[in-house]
RNA sequence: CGGGGCAUGGCGCAGUCUGGUAGCGCAUCUGCUUUGGGAGCAGAGGGUCGGGGGUUCGAAUCCCUCUGCCCCGACCA
């Protein structure tokens, strides 16, 4: 490519309304511009990111056996009904409506039209498994889009749709998709974790969640340093201690904190530590009515696990300060279990705290030595906190650490619950109606670009990793309007670079240096080639790699062969 | 949905409090000089100040309203 016939249009500042660094590159770099709330336009340069990446997907999906197709954007609402899923969904699924009234959905997944196509195409256990694939838009209308192509509305996914016989066909079909996932991830030269998943109100199995890991991630993941498990924090367990409970030494007192209202402040005020209160929440029960949940004061209560528990109204929400009036007869700040008269759940580690501090359930009063089974009855005892960092793992092997995680990947044992509802059925070996079990596997297509940058910048630009760069080798020509010798060697060795198949960048613009080593260095290209005359005079061309600086001088002639070298990564 | 912030040329911003008819840097265009790390000089083009309504002799500025964008979001018991 010839930066010259290209409108390239490098910003210098940094747009106001990106936050995360990769939005902020993409849009400097000229790779994306945003036409609306969670809708961009890929640029020609990003787009051969994209497009990369996507035939890697493409390249290890093949090699695992799975088959490409396409479906539709736009689907239509019987299928969605049919389902349940028309009712289920919620705003996020954008629905139009035709010219003739009928009813649509701009496709957030394509469960429904695989499994219409399965159901159609598919009629021996002869044919099973199989997995289809496609890589394809699709929207979801986001409450809130962020952070560029990172969450954006309108986005490329690579959805695969997996049918099998019987459950241990599924089990198969997802471990060779957990494999391919991995390979996938490797030659994109992420740094990645798969992580144990909530399988939420789907249902099924299994499910895990292929993290990239960057401060910048949406999730918190929760990893283990003795073995390889993982888990997103909304799902990882907190194990009950292991020592026995310390036996009560000090006598219950009320004692007057005026003010005081947050564990911080208690904690200070009567100069312990957060860990020796109790947090009294109260949240909305399922009937109407408020459950109080217990954490150690240094812990935070984990809405996921707290919503599955009987009795708790999920989604999890707070109970309003009339409910907290009503049930503990002071207002939020002094709730305690001490007397309390609703349903309790206890953390594990907050059930094994002794000669603690709580709420009295008045004004400007806690409690303090207080001590389960003495001064308050014992409560169900439950897992609702989120681990933190230091927690032993509940593998029993290692202590757990806390990483952030951008999600790129996400593979599912389904089970039966579309095909089921879909009456998706092939005949088995008896000649009788089975129906089948269904695996899906997601990777994020365009997001696997904006985490590639996270993981892969400096304060120049990005660093692309060889397999995505847009370009293999940047040419930047010194003074090429007025001097033929390097605009004679540098047409040379775009030709040469170009046969040789490295995909080449020819700044040929009539620019001053600095401004084709800033550009060339904000997009990113892993290997750079300069060409001058300091250079020719002597035989040389300057060589310099992006991700480290490497420079080395390369004779003229022997420029192909020394980046065919250079370049690590060998073309598949 | 709730809270906060922002909206002025392609990008980044000033001007708004204290109304007087729009400015700076970058980018763009022309010319000359320049050419190894975002050049210099001279000149030029480009904005109904997010939309609508109001107050006023006069509104980017004050008031009302709508829209869009960005950030945060029970962490408290």
């Amino acid at each position: 490519m010839r930066l010259s016939t290209y409108p390239i249009n490098t910003l210098r500042d940094v747009p106001a309304d990106a936050e995360v660094v990769s939005h902020q590159l993409m849009l400097r770099a000229s790779l994306i511009r945003r036409l609306a709330g969670g809708l961009y336009t890929w640029l020609p340069i990003g787009l051969r990111v994209l497009r990369k990446v996507e035939n890697i997907v493409r390249e290890e999906m093949n090699r695992a056996g799975a088959f490409e197709l396409l479906m539709p954007t736009m689907q239509p609402s019987e299928l969605w009904v049919e389902s349940g899923r028309w009712e289920q969904y919620g705003p996020e699924l954008l629905r139009v409506t035709d010219r003739h009234d009928r009813l649509f959905c701009y496709g957030p997944t394509h469960e429904e039209v695989i499994t219409d196509i399965a159901r159609r195409e598919l009629k021996s256990y002869r044919q099973l498994p199989v997995n289809f694939y496609q890589i394809q838009t699709k929207f979801r209308d986001e409450i809130r889009p962020r952070f560029g192509v990172m969450r954006a509305r309108e986005f490329t996914m690579k959805d695969a749709y997996s049918f099998h016989i019987d459950q241990a066909s599924l089990e198969q079909g997802y471990q060779a998709m957990y494999r391919a996932y991995t390979a996938i991830f490797e030659r994109l030269q992420l740094k990645f974790r798969a992580v144990g998943a909530d399988t939420g109100s789907i249902g099924g199995s299994a499910s895990q969640e292929f993290h990239v890991l960057a401060d910048s991630g949406e999730d918190a993941i929760a990893f283990s340093d003795g073995d390889d498990y993982a888990a997103n924090l909304e799902l990882a367990e907190a194990v009950a201690p292991s020592t026995p409970r310390s036996a009560a030494t000090s006598v219950m007192q009320k004692v007057a904190t005026p003010k005081v209202r947050t564990i911080d402040a208690l904690a200070q005020f009567l100069g312990v530590t957060t860990d020796k209160c109790l947090k009294t929440l109260l949240v909305e029960g399922s009937n109407g009515e408020v459950v109080a949940m217990l954490v150690r004061g240094d812990h935070e209560l984990n809405a996921i696990k707290a919503q599955k528990l009987p009795g708790v109204a999920s989604p999890l929400r707070m109970a309003s300060v009339e409910a907290v009036q009503a049930t503990a007869g002071c207002e939020p700040g002094f709730i305690g279990p001490v007397g309390l008269k609703c349903r309790v759940y206890v953390d594990r580690s907050a059930a094994h705290m002794a000669d603690f501090v709580c709420g009295a359930n008045e004004r400007d009063m806690h409690f303090t030595g207080v001590n389960w089974g003495r001064d308050v009855p014992e409560a169900v005892v439950v897992d609702v906190r989120n681990v933190v960092a230091g927690d032993p793992s509940p593998t029993g092997k290692g202590t757990l650490g806390i990483a952030r995680g951008i999600e790129v990947g996400h593979i599912f044992q389904l089970g039966r619950k579309y095909s089921e509802a879909m009456n998706a059925t092939v005949l088995d070996e008896q000649g009788k109606a089975v129906v089948m079990a269904m695996g899906c596997y997601g990777i994020g297509v365009t997001r696997v670009v904006a985490a590639s940058i996270e993981q892969n910048h400096d304060e120049r630009g990005i660093i692309w990793p060889e397999p995505i760069a847009p370009f293999d080798v940047s040419l930047i020509p010194i003074n090429l309007q007025k001097s033929a010798r390097v605009r004679e060697a540098a047409e040379t060795l775009y030709a040469d670079l170009t046969a040789a198949g490295f995909d080449v960048l020819l700044d040929d613009r009539d620019a001053r240096p600095g401004v084709k080593f800033a550009d060339d260095e904000l997009i990113g290209t892993p290997h750079r080639i300069v060409i001058g005359e300091k250079g020719l005079d002597r035989g040389v061309l300057e060589y310099k790699r992006r991700r480290d600086g490497l420079a080395a001088d390369v004779p003229v002639a022997d420029a192909v062969a020394f980046l065919r070298d250079k370049r690590s990564t060998p073309r598949a």
